[in-house]
DNA sequence: AAATGGATTCGCCATAAAGGAGAGTGCACA
DNA sequence: TGTGCACTCTCCTTTATGGCGAATCCATTT
């Protein structure tokens, strides 16, 4: 296999399910998708894994990537053996974080029940999560004024209100949308208040 | 103090901030509320200090309310005493689940510099969190067409687009939003793309 | 089988709101 | 003295919202 990973072929690759935490910051991620299977989420849940999982003490703790096998870390809660019931024998961890912007990191775990991952597989998925976490950076150059407006649009409120209640024109409170969805990349203002939403700048 | 805490009294009460963990879930929660001194924020964030927290262990393995200094449990990594040199030397730690739905719980933790929180104020602050947890509780009664219809808002689509992907009239799509809308309490698509988002049901 | 109620879809209309293009104004900063 | 940047305004088009009635489909009840 070659060139890059998109995520469609993450189920190939992953084949017993994988977990991506994307922008992590102060303690918990901007964005989060999980694909593992659904009777280990509740089960992980329902039992509070999280702060036992060797496999979060290792992405919390390190960067790069490690495969399952090789994490040396006591496993109290046995978390380990709990997930090869489900299928999850073998696994691939990675841990990124940005040169430029420490404060934020992301993390993938990726399982397959039948084999460990390869050296060229490891490469792939680890290039796959340090360009994801690169796509999800939130924009630096959206002004105040903008989110401002932004923040009010996610309220459920009209450019009228929004106007009214900053002070200025509604001329100005769309001449701001334009830009923040220009910066934003959002085609409507609805997708540009959820995108600022996920990257934490209302 | 009487009556019910609002979210104005916070600063008061947990003089050096405070945090609030809303409807967390598999790992992470849907809504996170930080209040806490910014250059503590930093440091937390840059020793990735979570794991080592005796506070969030503590809410992860317990229900309940309990002051600092009643949490005992080892501080390998110095949590508490660092803490301390913020501002934050007594605190209070409150975990709250839905008995009907445990899946989800909801954290707290205030700070302040002076004195320990007194009984009262940790009943106060203890509903303060049990009353958040449910006011941020997830509809159940939003169908997958009016998701559908939510998720493809949020990604920036128009209605008419909408419809065209979806196989079905525009007026059909308008009458899901207004649903989704109605179900979500938001008062325009905007609002309810990002409540839907931050519901977890997109 | 027939009737009932609920949810969903659809079309139509009128109004409100949002989006887009262009031009002008004021201001800070190099 | 330009050069950006934010703000304002106008004019116009497109889109969204809300109300209404009718048709359809489904499950449950009678």
């Amino acid at each position: 296999m070659t060139g890059q990973l998109g995520p469609q072929d993450l189920p190939i690759l992953a084949k017993a399910g994988y977990y991506l935490a994307l922008r992590v910051g102060f303690a918990f991620p901007l964005e989060e998708i999980n694909a593992l299977p659904s009777a280990w989420v509740e089960l992980y849940t329902a039992e509070r894994l999280m702060l036992q999982d060797p496999v979060i003490r290792w992405v919390y703790t390190n960067t790069g990537t490690i495969r399952w096998s090789e994490i040396c870390d006591d496993d109290p809660g046995d978390v380990m053996r709990k997930a090869r019931e489900f299928g999850m024998r073998y696994g691939l961890c990675v841990a990124v974080s940005d040169p430029v912007d420490e404060g934020q990191r992301s993390f993938g775990s990726f399982a397959r029940p039948d084999r460990e991952f390869m050296d060229d597989e490891i490469n792939l998925l680890s290039d796959f999560v340090a360009r994801t976490h690169r796509a999800k950076a939130p924009p630096t150059n959206v002004t105040l004024a903008e989110i401002e407006a932004l923040r009010m649009v996610k309220q459920g409120k009209r450019l009228k209100e929004i106007a009214y209640q900053l002070g200025v024109s509604e001329g100005a409170v769309k001449q701001r949308l334009k830009n923040a969805k220009l910066k934003l990349g959002a085609k409507t203002g609805a997708q540009a208040a959820a995108l600022a939403s996920q990257f934490g700048l209302i």
